[in-house]
DNA sequence: GCCGTTTTCGGCCCGACTGTTTTCAGTCG
Protein backbone atom coordinates (compact mmCIF):
# COMPACT_ATOMS: atom_id res chain seq x y z
CA UNK A 1 0.00 0.00 0.00
CA UNK A 2 1.86 2.94 -1.07
CA UNK A 3 1.62 6.71 1.11
CA UNK A 4 -0.90 8.33 -1.43
CA UNK A 5 -3.70 5.47 -1.13
CA UNK A 6 -3.74 5.48 2.85
CA UNK A 7 -4.11 9.56 2.38
CA UNK A 8 -6.87 8.80 0.56
CA UNK A 9 -8.44 6.68 2.60
CA UNK A 10 -8.31 8.97 5.47
CA UNK A 11 -9.25 11.75 2.99
CA UNK A 12 -12.03 9.93 1.94
CA UNK A 13 -13.15 9.45 5.99
CA UNK A 14 -12.52 13.36 6.23
CA UNK A 15 -15.13 13.85 3.50
CA UNK A 16 -18.01 11.46 4.60
CA UNK A 17 -17.09 12.70 7.87
CA UNK A 18 -17.82 16.09 7.26
CA UNK A 19 -20.70 15.63 5.30
CA UNK A 20 -22.12 13.59 8.67
CA UNK A 21 -21.45 16.96 10.60
CA UNK A 22 -18.89 15.36 12.65
CA UNK A 23 -16.74 17.71 15.13
CA UNK A 24 -14.76 20.02 12.48
CA UNK A 25 -11.44 19.54 14.77
CA UNK A 26 -11.72 15.72 14.25
CA UNK A 27 -12.33 15.87 10.18
CA UNK A 28 -9.30 18.29 10.28
CA UNK A 29 -6.90 15.59 11.85
CA UNK A 30 -7.95 13.36 9.34
CA UNK A 31 -7.50 16.12 6.91
CA UNK A 32 -4.33 16.97 8.41
CA UNK A 33 -3.22 13.38 8.51
CA UNK A 34 -3.87 12.11 4.96
CA UNK A 35 -1.79 15.38 4.22
CA UNK A 36 1.13 14.62 6.11
CA UNK A 37 1.09 10.98 4.91
CA UNK A 38 0.46 12.42 1.13
CA UNK A 39 3.87 14.27 1.85
CA UNK A 40 5.84 11.62 3.76
CA UNK A 41 9.69 11.04 2.35
CA UNK A 42 9.29 7.52 3.55
CA UNK A 43 7.40 4.66 2.62
CA UNK A 44 4.78 4.40 5.63
CA UNK A 45 4.70 0.77 4.86
CA UNK A 46 8.01 0.28 5.36
CA UNK A 47 7.65 2.03 8.89
CA UNK A 48 4.62 -0.81 9.40
CA UNK A 49 6.95 -3.96 8.63
CA UNK A 50 9.44 -2.58 10.94
CA UNK A 51 7.63 -2.02 13.56
CA UNK A 52 8.37 1.49 13.85
CA UNK A 53 6.25 3.79 16.67
CA UNK A 54 4.33 5.87 14.13
CA UNK A 55 3.05 8.09 17.22
CA UNK A 56 5.86 9.97 16.61
CA UNK A 57 4.71 11.33 12.66
CA UNK A 58 3.33 14.52 13.95
CA UNK A 59 -0.48 14.19 13.82
CA UNK A 60 -0.86 10.56 14.13
CA UNK A 61 -1.74 9.52 17.58
CA UNK A 62 -2.79 6.13 19.06
CA UNK A 63 -6.02 5.75 17.14
CA UNK A 64 -4.25 6.81 13.59
CA UNK A 65 -1.22 4.61 13.90
CA UNK A 66 -3.80 1.65 14.35
CA UNK A 67 -5.44 2.60 11.63
CA UNK A 68 -2.86 2.83 9.40
CA UNK A 69 -1.64 -0.49 10.46
CA UNK A 70 -5.19 -2.20 9.48
CA UNK A 71 -4.95 -0.52 6.23
CA UNK A 72 -0.94 -1.56 5.61
CA UNK A 73 -2.07 -5.11 6.99
CA UNK A 74 -4.85 -6.00 5.75
CA UNK A 75 -5.50 -3.24 3.14
CA UNK A 76 -8.67 -1.80 4.05
CA UNK A 77 -10.26 0.03 6.80
CA UNK A 78 -13.63 -1.55 8.46
CA UNK A 79 -14.56 2.13 9.60
CA UNK A 80 -14.36 3.53 5.96
CA UNK A 81 -16.44 0.34 4.60
CA UNK A 82 -19.07 1.19 7.43
CA UNK A 83 -18.63 5.10 6.63
CA UNK A 84 -19.44 4.33 3.10
CA UNK A 85 -22.10 2.73 3.75
CA UNK A 86 -24.33 5.25 5.05
CA UNK A 87 -22.87 8.19 2.65
CA UNK A 88 -22.67 6.96 -1.40
CA UNK A 89 -19.77 8.24 -2.85
CA UNK A 90 -22.02 10.16 -5.40
CA UNK A 91 -23.21 12.10 -2.68
CA UNK A 92 -19.99 13.49 -1.50
CA UNK A 93 -19.68 14.90 -4.88
CA UNK A 94 -22.72 17.73 -4.18
CA UNK A 95 -19.33 19.35 -1.33
CA UNK A 96 -17.05 19.82 -5.20
CA UNK A 97 -20.24 22.05 -6.48
CA UNK A 98 -19.12 26.17 -5.26
CA UNK A 99 -21.35 27.20 -2.72
CA UNK A 100 -22.19 23.73 -1.75
CA UNK A 101 -20.41 22.47 1.67
CA UNK A 102 -21.01 20.03 4.25
CA UNK A 103 -24.60 21.63 5.73
CA UNK A 104 -25.96 22.53 2.46
CA UNK A 105 -25.57 19.50 0.71
CA UNK A 106 -26.44 17.23 3.73
CA UNK A 107 -29.55 19.73 3.64
CA UNK A 108 -29.83 18.50 -0.63
CA UNK A 109 -29.94 14.69 0.50
CA UNK A 110 -31.72 14.79 3.72
CA UNK A 111 -34.65 17.09 2.77
CA UNK A 112 -35.17 16.08 -0.94
CA UNK A 113 -33.24 12.36 -1.05
CA UNK A 114 -31.08 14.12 -3.84
CA UNK A 115 -27.78 11.41 -4.61
CA UNK A 116 -25.93 12.88 -7.40
CA UNK A 117 -25.63 15.85 -9.43
CA UNK A 118 -27.80 14.50 -12.11
CA UNK A 119 -30.62 14.65 -9.03
CA UNK A 120 -29.15 17.80 -7.74
CA UNK A 121 -29.47 19.54 -11.09
CA UNK A 122 -33.25 18.39 -11.79
CA UNK A 123 -34.20 19.48 -8.86
CA UNK A 124 -32.39 23.25 -9.24
CA UNK A 125 -34.84 23.20 -12.59
CA UNK A 126 -37.86 22.04 -11.13
CA UNK A 127 -37.15 25.24 -8.38
CA UNK A 128 -37.75 22.40 -5.81
CA UNK A 129 -34.41 23.85 -4.05
CA UNK A 130 -34.94 27.21 -3.55
CA UNK A 131 -38.12 25.93 -1.34
CA UNK A 132 -35.35 24.75 1.39
CA UNK A 133 -34.56 26.41 4.66
CA UNK A 134 -31.40 28.27 4.20
CA UNK A 135 -31.97 28.36 0.21
CA UNK A 136 -33.42 30.74 -2.05
CA UNK A 137 -33.53 31.62 -5.22
CA UNK A 138 -30.09 32.76 -5.89
CA UNK A 139 -28.73 30.11 -4.37
CA UNK A 140 -30.28 27.59 -6.83
CA UNK A 141 -29.01 29.96 -9.30
CA UNK A 142 -25.12 29.26 -7.78
CA UNK A 143 -25.99 25.47 -8.29
CA UNK A 144 -26.99 25.39 -11.37
CA UNK A 145 -23.73 27.63 -12.54
CA UNK A 146 -21.54 25.60 -10.35
CA UNK A 147 -23.05 22.35 -12.43
CA UNK A 148 -21.96 23.48 -15.32
CA UNK A 149 -18.70 24.72 -14.73
CA UNK A 150 -17.66 22.17 -11.99
CA UNK A 151 -15.33 20.34 -14.72
CA UNK A 152 -13.21 23.77 -15.37
CA UNK A 153 -13.52 25.20 -12.15
CA UNK A 154 -11.75 22.33 -10.75
CA UNK A 155 -9.02 22.29 -12.84
CA UNK A 156 -5.62 23.96 -11.77
CA UNK A 157 -3.37 25.18 -14.21
CA UNK A 158 0.62 24.66 -14.71
CA UNK A 159 2.55 27.29 -13.08
CA UNK A 160 4.06 28.44 -15.84
CA UNK A 161 0.45 29.00 -17.20
CA UNK A 162 -0.33 30.76 -13.79
CA UNK A 163 2.58 33.19 -14.19
CA UNK A 164 1.64 34.55 -17.63
CA UNK A 165 -1.68 35.66 -16.25
CA UNK A 166 0.23 37.25 -13.23
CA UNK A 167 2.50 38.89 -15.39
CA UNK A 168 -0.17 40.28 -17.92
CA UNK A 169 -2.64 40.81 -14.39
CA UNK A 170 0.10 43.23 -13.23
CA UNK A 171 0.58 44.87 -16.16
CA UNK A 172 -2.83 45.61 -16.68
CA UNK A 173 -2.76 46.98 -13.19
CA UNK A 174 -0.19 49.05 -13.09
CA UNK A 175 -2.16 51.36 -15.60
CA UNK A 176 -4.15 52.02 -12.49
CA UNK A 177 -3.31 55.11 -10.68
CA UNK A 178 -2.57 55.28 -6.73
CA UNK A 179 -1.43 51.72 -6.25
CA UNK A 180 1.93 51.97 -3.66
CA UNK A 181 2.07 48.72 -3.45
CA UNK A 182 1.20 45.00 -5.35
CA UNK A 183 2.07 41.64 -5.29
CA UNK A 184 0.58 38.28 -6.81
CA UNK A 185 0.64 35.82 -3.65
CA UNK A 186 -1.24 32.34 -3.39
CA UNK A 187 0.33 28.91 -4.27
CA UNK A 188 1.42 30.79 -7.26
CA UNK A 189 4.22 32.58 -5.18
CA UNK A 190 5.07 29.59 -3.54
CA UNK A 191 5.90 27.88 -6.95
CA UNK A 192 3.75 25.08 -6.74
CA UNK A 193 3.55 23.34 -9.73
CA UNK A 194 -0.42 23.81 -10.27
CA UNK A 195 -1.99 26.84 -8.95
CA UNK A 196 -5.94 27.10 -9.05
CA UNK A 197 -6.30 30.38 -8.75
CA UNK A 198 -4.80 34.33 -8.19
CA UNK A 199 -4.70 36.07 -5.25
CA UNK A 200 -3.55 39.75 -6.21
CA UNK A 201 -2.72 41.91 -3.10
CA UNK A 202 -3.00 45.38 -3.56
CA UNK A 203 -2.07 48.62 -1.42
CA UNK A 204 -4.28 51.87 -2.76
CA UNK A 205 -6.08 54.96 -1.00
CA UNK A 206 -8.61 54.34 -3.83
CA UNK A 207 -10.21 51.19 -3.45
CA UNK A 208 -12.91 51.62 -5.92
CA UNK A 209 -10.64 52.85 -9.15
CA UNK A 210 -8.71 49.61 -8.20
CA UNK A 211 -11.56 47.20 -8.09
CA UNK A 212 -13.20 49.40 -11.10
CA UNK A 213 -9.73 48.53 -13.09
CA UNK A 214 -9.54 45.25 -12.08
CA UNK A 215 -13.15 44.43 -13.41
CA UNK A 216 -11.71 45.60 -16.41
CA UNK A 217 -9.27 42.93 -17.15
CA UNK A 218 -9.15 41.38 -20.25
CA UNK A 219 -11.15 37.67 -19.99
CA UNK A 220 -12.97 38.12 -17.06
CA UNK A 221 -16.16 36.78 -17.46
CA UNK A 222 -17.55 37.44 -14.26
CA UNK A 223 -17.64 39.11 -10.96
CA UNK A 224 -17.95 36.65 -8.40
CA UNK A 225 -17.88 39.06 -5.09
CA UNK A 226 -17.35 42.92 -4.48
CA UNK A 227 -17.03 44.26 -1.09
CA UNK A 228 -15.41 46.83 0.66
CA UNK A 229 -11.87 45.25 0.49
CA UNK A 230 -12.56 41.74 -1.52
CA UNK A 231 -13.57 41.06 -5.10
CA UNK A 232 -13.28 38.05 -7.04
CA UNK A 233 -13.54 37.47 -10.50
CA UNK A 234 -13.84 34.52 -12.82
CA UNK A 235 -12.29 34.87 -16.36
CA UNK A 236 -13.51 33.69 -19.54
CA UNK A 237 -11.09 29.88 -19.35
CA UNK A 238 -12.73 29.17 -16.25
CA UNK A 239 -9.42 30.65 -13.92
CA UNK A 240 -10.85 32.31 -10.56
CA UNK A 241 -8.86 35.64 -9.43
CA UNK A 242 -9.28 37.27 -5.76
CA UNK A 243 -8.31 40.95 -5.45
CA UNK A 244 -7.69 42.52 -2.24
CA UNK A 245 -7.23 45.98 -1.15
CA UNK A 246 -5.24 46.91 2.21
CA UNK A 247 -3.38 49.41 4.08
CA UNK A 248 0.13 49.58 4.01
CA UNK A 249 0.34 48.86 7.37
CA UNK A 250 -0.97 45.89 7.08
CA UNK A 251 0.30 44.86 3.41
CA UNK A 252 3.14 42.19 5.20
CA UNK A 253 0.37 40.58 7.53
CA UNK A 254 -1.89 40.29 4.14
CA UNK A 255 0.83 39.09 1.74
CA UNK A 256 2.14 36.45 4.55
CA UNK A 257 -1.83 35.24 4.85
CA UNK A 258 -2.57 35.66 1.28
CA UNK A 259 1.04 33.39 0.76
CA UNK A 260 -0.22 30.10 2.79
CA UNK A 261 -0.40 27.93 2.77
CA UNK A 262 -3.65 27.23 4.79
CA UNK A 263 -1.69 24.79 6.81
CA UNK A 264 1.41 27.30 7.25
CA UNK A 265 -0.77 30.24 8.62
CA UNK A 266 -2.47 27.47 11.25
CA UNK A 267 0.89 26.87 12.78
CA UNK A 268 1.71 30.77 12.53
CA UNK A 269 -1.24 31.50 13.87
CA UNK A 270 -1.29 28.97 16.50
CA UNK A 271 2.05 30.33 17.22
CA UNK A 272 1.05 34.01 17.69
CA UNK A 273 -1.53 32.39 20.20
CA UNK A 274 1.11 31.06 22.52
CA UNK A 275 2.66 34.04 22.70
CA UNK A 276 -0.71 36.13 23.58
CA UNK A 277 -0.70 37.69 20.27
CA UNK A 278 -3.15 37.18 17.18
CA UNK A 279 -2.11 37.10 13.82
CA UNK A 280 -4.60 37.83 11.15
CA UNK A 281 -4.22 39.53 7.34
CA UNK A 282 -4.83 43.14 9.15
CA UNK A 283 -1.50 42.82 11.16
CA UNK A 284 0.24 41.39 14.29
CA UNK A 285 -2.14 42.56 17.43
CA UNK A 286 -1.47 42.15 21.36
CA UNK A 287 -5.34 42.41 22.39
CA UNK A 288 -6.86 45.27 19.99
CA UNK A 289 -3.56 46.76 19.98
CA UNK A 290 -1.68 46.41 16.44
CA UNK A 291 2.02 45.54 16.83
CA UNK A 292 3.09 45.59 13.40
CA UNK A 293 2.05 43.93 9.84
CA UNK A 294 3.83 46.00 7.74
CA UNK A 295 6.55 44.27 6.26
CA UNK A 296 6.34 39.89 5.95
CA UNK A 297 9.88 39.94 8.10
CA UNK A 298 7.81 41.94 11.08
CA UNK A 299 5.34 39.55 11.06
CA UNK A 300 7.74 36.71 11.24
CA UNK A 301 10.13 38.52 13.47
CA UNK A 302 7.45 39.33 16.54
CA UNK A 303 6.57 35.67 16.53
CA UNK A 304 10.62 34.70 16.81
CA UNK A 305 11.11 33.81 13.36
CA UNK A 306 13.29 34.47 10.42
CA UNK A 307 11.34 35.35 7.27
CA UNK A 308 10.44 31.97 5.87
CA UNK A 309 11.10 31.88 2.02
CA UNK A 310 7.44 31.61 0.53
CA UNK A 311 8.21 28.01 -1.63
CA UNK A 312 9.02 26.22 1.71
CA UNK A 313 5.37 27.51 3.79
CA UNK A 314 4.06 24.34 3.23
CA UNK A 315 4.08 23.28 7.20
CA UNK A 316 6.40 20.91 6.13
CA UNK A 317 10.23 21.22 7.93
CA UNK A 318 9.93 25.20 7.89
CA UNK A 319 9.37 25.76 11.06
CA UNK A 320 11.67 23.51 12.54
CA UNK A 321 14.52 25.08 10.42
CA UNK A 322 13.31 28.76 10.96
CA UNK A 323 13.70 28.06 15.05
CA UNK A 324 17.47 26.36 14.85
CA UNK A 325 18.50 28.98 12.35
CA UNK A 326 19.14 26.11 9.42
CA UNK A 327 16.99 27.74 6.47
CA UNK A 328 18.67 26.67 3.82
CA UNK A 329 20.05 28.97 1.30
CA UNK A 330 17.77 28.09 -1.69
CA UNK A 331 19.20 27.27 -4.90
CA UNK A 332 18.83 30.11 -7.87
CA UNK A 333 18.37 29.82 -11.91
CA UNK A 334 22.07 31.56 -11.63
CA UNK A 335 23.63 29.00 -9.99
CA UNK A 336 23.07 27.04 -13.00
CA UNK A 337 26.33 26.14 -14.85
CA UNK A 338 24.80 23.47 -17.38
CA UNK A 339 22.17 21.83 -18.90
CA UNK A 340 22.06 17.97 -18.91
CA UNK A 341 18.92 16.75 -21.45
CA UNK A 342 17.56 18.17 -24.65
CA UNK A 343 16.89 17.02 -28.06
CA UNK A 344 18.13 18.06 -31.32
CA UNK A 345 15.63 17.68 -34.51
CA UNK A 346 17.98 14.08 -35.43
CA UNK A 347 15.01 13.03 -33.35
CA UNK A 348 11.93 15.15 -32.18
CA UNK A 349 13.22 18.58 -31.36
CA UNK A 350 12.99 21.48 -33.45
CA UNK A 351 16.52 22.87 -33.61
CA UNK A 352 19.66 21.72 -35.19
CA UNK A 353 22.61 20.88 -33.16
CA UNK A 354 24.24 24.45 -33.97
CA UNK A 355 21.02 26.24 -32.81
CA UNK A 356 20.95 24.46 -29.23
CA UNK A 357 24.29 25.07 -28.92
CA UNK A 358 23.97 28.97 -29.83
CA UNK A 359 20.91 29.53 -28.10
CA UNK A 360 22.61 27.44 -24.81
CA UNK A 361 25.45 29.81 -25.09
CA UNK A 362 23.67 33.16 -25.30
CA UNK A 363 21.42 31.66 -21.88
CA UNK A 364 25.15 31.83 -20.30
CA UNK A 365 25.35 27.98 -20.02
CA UNK A 366 29.00 26.61 -19.63
CA UNK A 367 27.75 23.11 -21.10
CA UNK A 368 25.12 21.13 -22.22
CA UNK A 369 24.70 17.67 -23.55
CA UNK A 370 23.03 17.31 -26.53
CA UNK A 371 21.24 13.81 -25.30
CA UNK A 372 18.92 12.16 -28.22
CA UNK A 373 16.34 9.52 -27.61
CA UNK A 374 17.22 5.64 -28.95
CA UNK A 375 16.19 3.63 -31.48
CA UNK A 376 13.29 2.29 -29.32
CA UNK A 377 11.62 5.56 -29.40
CA UNK A 378 10.47 5.46 -33.06
CA UNK A 379 8.02 8.16 -32.81
CA UNK A 380 10.83 11.06 -32.44
CA UNK A 381 12.70 9.01 -35.39
CA UNK A 382 14.81 7.56 -32.12
CA UNK A 383 18.79 7.14 -33.24
CA UNK A 384 20.86 4.09 -33.04
CA UNK A 385 24.55 3.31 -32.75
CA UNK A 386 25.48 4.13 -35.99
CA UNK A 387 23.58 7.70 -36.07
CA UNK A 388 24.05 8.17 -32.45
CA UNK A 389 28.17 8.18 -33.32
CA UNK A 390 27.83 10.39 -36.43
CA UNK A 391 25.91 13.13 -34.21
CA UNK A 392 29.32 12.83 -31.63
CA UNK A 393 31.21 12.89 -34.58
CA UNK A 394 29.66 16.04 -35.19
CA UNK A 395 29.87 17.52 -31.30
CA UNK A 396 33.44 16.72 -31.75
CA UNK A 397 33.81 19.03 -34.73
CA UNK A 398 31.66 21.43 -32.93
CA UNK A 399 33.63 21.79 -30.19
CA UNK A 400 36.98 22.63 -31.76
CA UNK A 401 35.21 25.94 -33.75
CA UNK A 402 32.80 27.00 -30.76
CA UNK A 403 34.50 28.78 -27.92
CA UNK A 404 32.98 29.41 -24.60
CA UNK A 405 30.53 26.72 -23.93
CA UNK A 406 31.15 22.67 -23.85
CA UNK A 407 29.44 20.50 -25.81
CA UNK A 408 29.03 16.98 -24.15
CA UNK A 409 28.05 13.84 -26.21
CA UNK A 410 24.90 12.49 -24.69
CA UNK A 411 22.25 10.45 -24.99
CA UNK A 412 18.75 9.59 -23.42
CA UNK A 413 18.38 5.98 -23.52
CA UNK A 414 15.69 3.99 -23.52
CA UNK A 415 15.00 1.63 -20.61
CA UNK A 416 12.71 -1.27 -22.60
CA UNK A 417 9.95 -3.01 -21.55
CA UNK A 418 11.84 -6.27 -20.91
CA UNK A 419 14.22 -4.20 -18.64
CA UNK A 420 18.09 -3.41 -19.93
CA UNK A 421 19.03 -0.47 -22.02
CA UNK A 422 18.04 0.00 -25.62
CA UNK A 423 21.88 1.08 -26.77
CA UNK A 424 25.06 -1.84 -26.19
CA UNK A 425 26.99 -1.10 -23.66
CA UNK A 426 30.13 -0.28 -25.93
CA UNK A 427 28.32 2.75 -27.24
CA UNK A 428 27.33 4.00 -24.35
CA UNK A 429 30.80 3.64 -22.81
CA UNK A 430 31.67 6.28 -25.43
CA UNK A 431 29.25 8.96 -24.17
CA UNK A 432 29.87 11.80 -22.03
CA UNK A 433 26.45 11.35 -20.12
CA UNK A 434 23.83 9.00 -20.13
CA UNK A 435 20.69 9.73 -19.24
CA UNK A 436 18.27 6.60 -18.67
CA UNK A 437 14.43 6.84 -19.20
CA UNK A 438 11.95 5.26 -19.01
CA UNK A 439 8.76 5.66 -21.67
CA UNK A 440 7.09 2.54 -22.55
CA UNK A 441 5.14 0.12 -20.94
CA UNK A 442 3.96 2.55 -18.14
CA UNK A 443 0.86 0.78 -16.94
CA UNK A 444 3.24 -2.66 -15.74
CA UNK A 445 3.15 -3.90 -12.49
CA UNK A 446 4.93 -2.16 -9.76
CA UNK A 447 7.87 -4.62 -9.37
CA UNK A 448 8.26 -4.69 -13.25
CA UNK A 449 8.75 -1.04 -13.49
CA UNK A 450 11.16 -1.14 -10.12
CA UNK A 451 12.47 -3.80 -11.35
CA UNK A 452 13.23 -1.89 -14.93
CA UNK A 453 14.82 1.25 -13.27
CA UNK A 454 17.17 -0.55 -10.82
CA UNK A 455 18.28 -2.54 -14.22
CA UNK A 456 19.34 1.07 -15.29
CA UNK A 457 20.63 2.41 -12.53
CA UNK A 458 22.87 -0.80 -12.19
CA UNK A 459 24.43 -0.27 -15.74
CA UNK A 460 27.86 1.72 -14.77
CA UNK A 461 27.70 4.04 -17.98
CA UNK A 462 24.07 5.75 -17.09
CA UNK A 463 24.54 9.16 -14.90
CA UNK A 464 21.61 9.84 -14.32
CA UNK A 465 17.46 9.14 -14.46
CA UNK A 466 15.36 11.01 -16.49
CA UNK A 467 11.71 11.89 -15.43
CA UNK A 468 11.66 9.18 -12.90
CA UNK A 469 8.53 8.73 -12.28
CA UNK A 470 6.75 9.51 -15.48
CA UNK A 471 3.87 11.85 -13.91
CA UNK A 472 2.50 14.24 -16.42
CA UNK A 473 0.33 17.05 -14.32
CA UNK A 474 -3.00 17.02 -14.09
CA UNK A 475 -2.96 14.04 -17.14
CA UNK A 476 -1.71 11.06 -15.26
CA UNK A 477 -0.08 10.03 -11.90
CA UNK A 478 2.86 8.48 -13.21
CA UNK A 479 3.85 4.76 -13.20
CA UNK A 480 3.86 2.80 -9.97
CA UNK A 481 7.30 2.87 -8.66
CA UNK A 482 8.84 2.11 -5.58
CA UNK A 483 10.66 4.94 -5.17
CA UNK A 484 12.75 3.74 -2.06
CA UNK A 485 14.19 0.67 -3.74
CA UNK A 486 14.78 3.68 -6.77
CA UNK A 487 16.48 6.02 -3.83
CA UNK A 488 18.25 2.96 -2.40
CA UNK A 489 19.45 2.26 -5.40
CA UNK A 490 20.82 5.36 -6.90
CA UNK A 491 22.69 5.78 -3.60
CA UNK A 492 24.53 2.59 -3.59
CA UNK A 493 25.75 3.21 -7.36
CA UNK A 494 26.42 6.66 -6.90
CA UNK A 495 23.93 7.54 -9.50
CA UNK A 496 22.05 11.13 -10.21
CA UNK A 497 18.31 11.57 -10.22
CA UNK A 498 17.03 14.26 -12.14
CA UNK A 499 14.05 16.79 -11.69
CA UNK A 500 12.98 17.33 -15.21
CA UNK A 501 12.45 21.22 -15.38
CA UNK A 502 9.12 20.68 -18.44
CA UNK A 503 6.62 22.51 -16.46
CA UNK A 504 4.06 19.55 -17.37
CA UNK A 505 6.32 17.08 -16.07
CA UNK A 506 8.30 18.57 -12.57
CA UNK A 507 9.10 15.50 -11.99
CA UNK A 508 10.76 14.34 -9.33
CA UNK A 509 8.10 16.91 -7.92
CA UNK A 510 9.18 18.72 -4.28
CA UNK A 511 8.41 16.00 -2.20
CA UNK A 512 10.81 13.22 -3.49
CA UNK A 513 13.37 15.41 -3.92
CA UNK A 514 13.47 16.54 -0.69
CA UNK A 515 13.50 12.60 0.45
CA UNK A 516 16.16 12.11 -2.42
CA UNK A 517 18.03 14.50 -0.54
CA UNK A 518 17.31 13.05 2.32
CA UNK A 519 19.25 10.15 1.40
CA UNK A 520 21.96 11.97 0.02
CA UNK A 521 21.15 11.67 -3.57
CA UNK A 522 22.44 14.59 -5.84
CA UNK A 523 19.96 16.25 -8.03
CA UNK A 524 20.16 17.30 -11.37
CA UNK A 525 17.67 19.60 -12.95
CA UNK A 526 17.26 20.29 -16.49
CA UNK A 527 15.25 21.29 -19.01
CA UNK A 528 14.49 17.92 -21.99
CA UNK A 529 14.52 21.36 -24.12
CA UNK A 530 12.68 20.19 -27.66
CA UNK A 531 13.20 23.52 -28.60
CA UNK A 532 16.07 26.67 -28.08
CA UNK A 533 12.99 28.09 -26.18
CA UNK A 534 12.49 25.13 -23.99
CA UNK A 535 15.53 25.72 -22.44
CA UNK A 536 13.71 28.77 -20.78
CA UNK A 537 12.04 26.26 -18.63
CA UNK A 538 15.19 25.67 -16.42
CA UNK A 539 13.34 28.19 -13.79
CA UNK A 540 10.17 26.35 -13.06
CA UNK A 541 12.84 23.25 -12.38
CA UNK A 542 14.69 25.57 -9.75
CA UNK A 543 11.66 26.56 -8.56
CA UNK A 544 10.53 23.09 -7.92
CA UNK A 545 14.03 22.40 -6.49
CA UNK A 546 13.56 25.73 -3.89
CA UNK A 547 10.30 24.20 -3.04
CA UNK A 548 12.24 21.01 -2.14
CA UNK A 549 14.41 23.17 0.41
CA UNK A 550 17.51 22.26 -1.79
CA UNK A 551 20.46 24.57 -2.24
CA UNK A 552 23.19 24.92 -4.80
CA UNK A 553 25.29 22.06 -3.42
CA UNK A 554 22.69 19.62 -3.59
CA UNK A 555 22.24 20.19 -8.03
CA UNK A 556 24.99 18.82 -9.55
CA UNK A 557 24.58 21.11 -12.66
CA UNK A 558 25.42 24.57 -10.48
CA UNK A 559 28.65 22.95 -10.26
CA UNK A 560 31.29 23.28 -13.60
CA UNK A 561 31.70 20.18 -16.15
CA UNK A 562 34.73 18.86 -14.31
CA UNK A 563 32.84 18.94 -10.94
CA UNK A 564 30.12 16.56 -12.45
CA UNK A 565 32.24 14.60 -13.93
CA UNK A 566 33.98 13.43 -11.09
CA UNK A 567 30.28 12.99 -9.29
CA UNK A 568 30.01 9.96 -12.08
CA UNK A 569 33.27 8.91 -11.60
CA UNK A 570 34.25 10.03 -15.01
CA UNK A 571 38.10 10.90 -15.70
C1' DG B 1 -8.72 12.89 16.56
C1' DC B 2 -4.46 15.30 18.27
C1' DC B 3 -1.88 17.46 21.75
C1' DG B 4 0.53 19.34 26.23
C1' DT B 5 6.89 24.35 30.64
C1' DT B 6 -0.73 27.19 32.23
C1' DT B 7 -0.80 18.53 30.33
C1' DT B 8 -4.84 14.02 30.30
C1' DC B 9 -9.25 17.94 29.42
C1' DG B 10 -10.35 21.57 26.66
C1' DG B 11 -8.70 23.72 23.49
C1' DC B 12 -7.90 23.48 18.18
C1' DC B 13 -6.55 30.38 12.98
C1' DC B 14 -9.15 34.16 11.44
C1' DG B 15 -11.91 37.15 8.72
C1' DA B 16 -14.71 38.60 4.27
C1' DC B 17 -18.70 38.09 1.65
C1' DT B 18 -23.29 36.34 0.26
C1' DG B 19 -27.82 35.08 0.81
C1' DT B 20 -31.32 34.48 3.64
C1' DT B 21 -32.24 36.41 7.29
C1' DT B 22 -33.91 40.33 10.50
C1' DT B 23 -28.90 39.02 13.53
C1' DC B 24 -26.48 35.19 11.35
C1' DA B 25 -25.20 30.62 9.19
C1' DG B 26 -22.65 28.79 5.62
C1' DT B 27 -18.92 28.87 2.62
C1' DC B 28 -14.49 30.06 1.20
C1' DG B 29 -9.69 30.80 1.41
Amino acid sequence: MTNAQIAAAFDEIADILEFQGANPFRVRAYRNASRTLGDFGESIEALVHEGRDLTEIQGIGEDLAGKIETLVKTGSLPQLVDLRAQVPKTVLALMRIPGLGPKKAAALYRELSIKDLDMLKAACEAHKVRELKGFGEKTEETILKGLSLAAESQKRIYWAAADEYAQALLKHMRQCKGIEQMEVGGSYRRGKDTVGDLDLLVVSSDVAAVMDRFGAFSGVAEVLARGETKMVVRLDTGLQVDLRVVPAESFGAALQYFTGSKQHNIVLRGRAKDRGLKVSEWGVFRGEKYIGGRTEEEVYKLLDLPWIPPELREARQEFEWAESGQIPELIEVADIQGDLHMHTNQTDGAATLEEMVEAAKKRGLKYIAITDHSKRVTMANGLDGARLRRQWAEIDKLNDRVKGIKVLKGVEVDILEKGGLDLADDVLAEADWVVASLHYGQNQPREKITKRLLGALENPHVSAIGHPTGRLLERRSGYDVDLDAVFAAAKEHKKILELNANPARLDLDDVACAAAKEHGIPIVISTDAHSTQGLETIRYGVLQARRAGLTKEDVVNTRPWSGVMRLIGRK
